[in-house]
DNA sequence: AGTAGCACCCGCACGC
DNA sequence: TGCGTGCGGGTGCTAC
């Protein structure tokens, strides 16, 4: 599923194949899929993608007025097409291009969401309540986050107003790494914790991209990505399963409404 | 104000 | 075998 890894991924490939190119017209054929005005989202017509971009796990097209911000969600693909290949099923946006081709969004649960938004109106968008990129996380930021909530650490990691890039999966393997129990409130922890927890956000990812991200459910059979940090993980998924340091079984719980899955032995 | 809970979706796993 | 039920994933909204 697109986490972090994959968006950039994706972002990467988007370029080579549109950047450019210049949308001739836009087919919606499932419009819960468009959060801001559906009648607004025609003016995409007659712009060009003049660079793509990722803030967090939301993909940012630049065209000519607008930003076009995509975020897949958990089964969100794009695939350019011909033009005339025919509709599949869950394919439910086509950008029209001016090369014959079309890049269609594909979407198994349709929760991916995008927003059209114009230029001078970007501090409104979705992207203006981010928190910083991994790469750019710093210890007394965190501490200074941390200090004022009482919220689980599980949950924190999770909210991207804190810091972002990090899903359900990454969350239980930063928090086995950094040998922390996923319920602490932040504010319980120490110096050393909050380090561990940058350098693991770190490890995870840069680890789950050069491997192509985590493939845990194939719904599609298409030729979406398949990564391979699933034969990397820990915890997450491995309910009754030894731990692989204490041989100790691994829990399951839910927090903040989550699957959650760590060990209580190593995790303190 | 900060936190908790739920809605959004639908394919699949599970139990009967 | 066929059917019904519940789960899960990230985000944003609503309700405490």
């Amino acid at each position: 599923m697109p986490e972090l890894p994959e968006v950039e991924t994706v972002k990467e490939t988007l370029k080579k194949k549109i950047l450019n190119k210049k949308v001739e017209d836009v087919k919606i054929y499932y419009n819960g899929i468009i959060a801001t005005d559906l009648k607004e989202f025609e003016k995409i017509k007659n712009q060009t993608f003049l660079d793509i971009k990722r803030r967090g796990k939301w993909i940012v097209f630049e065209l000519n007025d607008h930003y076009l911000l995509s975020h897949l969600r958990m089964e969100g693909k794009y695939h350019l097409k011909e033009k005339k290949e025919e509709l599949k099923k869950h394919e439910h946006i086509s950008f029209v291009l001016n090369n014959n081709k079309e890049l269609r969004y594909m979407d198994t649960r349709k929760f991916g969401k995008m927003h059209l938004i114009k230029k001078d109106e970007i501090n409104k968008s979705p992207l203006f309540l981010l928190g910083p990129e991994p790469e750019d996380l710093t210890y007394k930021y965190l501490k200074e986050k941390f200090s004022k909530k009482t919220i689980p650490i599980k949950t924190a990691i999770l909210d991207q107003t804190i810091l972002v890039g990090i899903g359900n999966i990454y969350a239980d393997e930063i928090l086995f790494l950094s040998k922390i129990n996923p319920f602490r409130k932040t504010s319980s922890l120490k110096k050393n914790e909050i380090e561990a927890i940058i350098k693991n956000t770190k490890l995870v990812l840069d680890k789950a991209t050069k491997l192509g991200g985590t493939t845990i459910r194939s719904y599609t059979s298409d030729e979406g990505i398949s990564g391979k940090f699933q034969n990397e993980l820990y915890v997450h998924g491995k309910e009754g399963e030894q731990c692989s340091s204490c041989s100790d079984i691994i829990k399951k719980t839910r927090i903040g409404g989550r699957g959650t899955y760590y060990c209580e032995k190593c995790q303190k």
